[in-house]
DNA sequence: AACTATACGGAAAGTCGTTCCGGAACACAA
DNA sequence: TTGTGTTCCGGAACGACTTTCCGTATAGTT
């Protein structure tokens, strides 16, 4: 209660991201950023289990300046996995004003095929069990949901896309599709290729097969 | 090559569990028993990343003996989960023999779920990118899909159940109604039980909906 | 400029994984 | 049973990493 934890936001993962109660001092406000840059780079090369120090020295900090705002290890892993849903999700309506809406729509899809294939690492520990992590599936959905749903709702009234296709199923699919592990194998993938490439993009209104 | 590894075996995990080359001392072979049951306790109550020393500890040794027969600790991961999933594929001829085929595949449906209800924090450990795990689900499905396959026939020819139905899809639908993870939400779980309950047991040649 | 609250850095302490080797236990033969 | 060679056990020792702690440095304020 003393010290409050003045760490990037004091939300729950799941809720909008709150402004911190006090404004932080422009040093600990970069080395924030700093350390996030930090914890993804060092996530992508050495896996979620990247050492402290690793990280730290990265981000050109000490040891002590990342537990500082990052009390438990799990709470730099999430700030890390939103950090990145956030900026993945906020780049479709960028997108969205740049392009045409098809346009947008396969350039999202390329982006969020992007920030999957750098979670191979984070997925494993999020599916690990450890209830720190139980709310950012949630927010990933809150997030991605209506991102890609307004980016498809924009094609389809444009006339690109059909419109009877839920933004989760096309979630899902591509996160299926960037899984290679053992789960349902290659003719899994197919189908959802399939139901991309067919049926996403063309037959606005026809199908065959 | 001067000491030859004498674990538990020496065979590839996806292959028959060979016999070792040489015979194991009586009480080498009783303490990797004792291992494995402790691992087995260990994994349920403190997750797959149980302390060695606790591990050593519940089975009654000291750690120098559990690096012994396990030198990597994927090694004794691997060692508990095909001794389980061996003994939950056994488990299906021993059910065909002593009950009715419809019976028999009821019985090991639930076992197959007690099996799935313990690996929760292994299956984050399988898909953990760790190149040692690879294996593991070929392994899952050599063993499970005949011992599931051999049940379904029999009650298909008993005429208690539908023949149009491939193990692998029931071995995945049960494995995923069992992952109560952010993975596929509701609506797919009950898919998978409209699958199971309505499609598999009755309509053996029928169906409704 | 002086002052205070906040934050930084890295040493130190604690925890856990892994190695190592002296001694104990086993298997086998006589 | 006793002797002998081999295998195996146990836990101390070592190293890597996580986490805490506090003297020092700096941003923000008057």
């Amino acid at each position: 209660m003393v010290t409050e934890n003045t760490a990037p936001n004091g939300a729950d993962p799941a809720g909008a991201p709150a402004r911190p109660q006090r404004r932080l001092r422009v040093d600990a406000q970069r080395n924030i950023d700093s350390l996030l840059q930090a914890a993804k780079t060092a996530f992508g090369t050495s896996g979620v289990d990247a050492p402290a120090k690793e990280i730290a020295d990265l981000a050109g900090v000490g040891v002590g300046t990342l537990y500082r705002h990052f009390p438990q290890r799990s709470d730099l892993v999430k700030a890390v996995f939103q950090r990145e849903v956030d900026a993945c999700a906020d780049a479709a309506s960028a997108l969205s004003a740049a392009h045409e809406p098809g346009v947008a729509l396969e350039k999202w899809l390329h982006r969020y095929t992007e920030f999957l294939a750098t979670k191979r690492g984070l997925a494993a520990a999020l599916h690990s069990g450890d209830p720190a992590f139980d709310a950012l599936p949630g927010y990933f959905m809150s997030r991605f949901g209506p991102a890609l749903g307004s980016l498809l709702d924009a094609a389809a009234a444009a006339g690109e896309v059909r419109a009877d296709i839920p933004a989760k199923d096309v979630l899902y699919a591509v996160a299926h599709l960037c899984m290679p592990g053992a789960d349902e194998g290659p003719a899994f993938s197919m189908r959802m290729v399939a139901l991309l490439i067919d049926g996403l993009r063309h037959g606005a209104g026809t199908r065959d097969s």
